[in-house]
DNA sequence: GCGGTGACGGTCG
DNA sequence: CCGACCGCCACCG
């Protein structure tokens, strides 16, 4: 997982505190994740977070897509397409493909 | 130790 | 709306 010096908290830890906050039935951007997780401008860790958690994992990382709304994983995960996830957690997408953030986008009071 | 790479995003044309 | 460009920085060979 993260390594991180003595007596400090993982820049991976702090993303995966995030997400697990993200509600069933909604979804965060990459850059929203990011700047709640004190990172603000660093998107790209959060996605390279991500990809380094473990299939079994209980961080609901399928909740996280990019800021167009769309799935940025190319390939399924273990047979387990993100879109299928959250279609599973009561997620509609748009006939583009996209998950309309107007409507499921987590709006945490902080 | 260095440089290419990437589950991104804002900006520009 | 879409694609191209670039800034961002931890990871891995």
């Amino acid at each position: 997982m993260a390594r991180a010096p003595h007596g400090a908290v993982g820049t991976y830890e702090r993303i995966y505190a995030v997400v697990r906050r993200i509600p069933r039935g909604r979804v965060a951007t990459y850059g929203q994740v990011a700047r709640l997780a004190g990172l603000p401008g660093r998107a790209r860790q959060v996605g390279y977070a991500l990809h380094a958690l473990a299939p079994s994992t209980a961080v609901p990382w399928q909740r996280v897509i990019n800021a167009a709304g769309a799935i940025s994983l190319r390939v399924s995960n273990g047979g387990l397409s993100q879109r299928m996830l959250l279609e599973s957690e009561g997620i509609r997408f748009d006939a583009r493909g996209r998950v309309p953030l107007q409507e499921y986008a987590w709006r945490p009071r902080r």
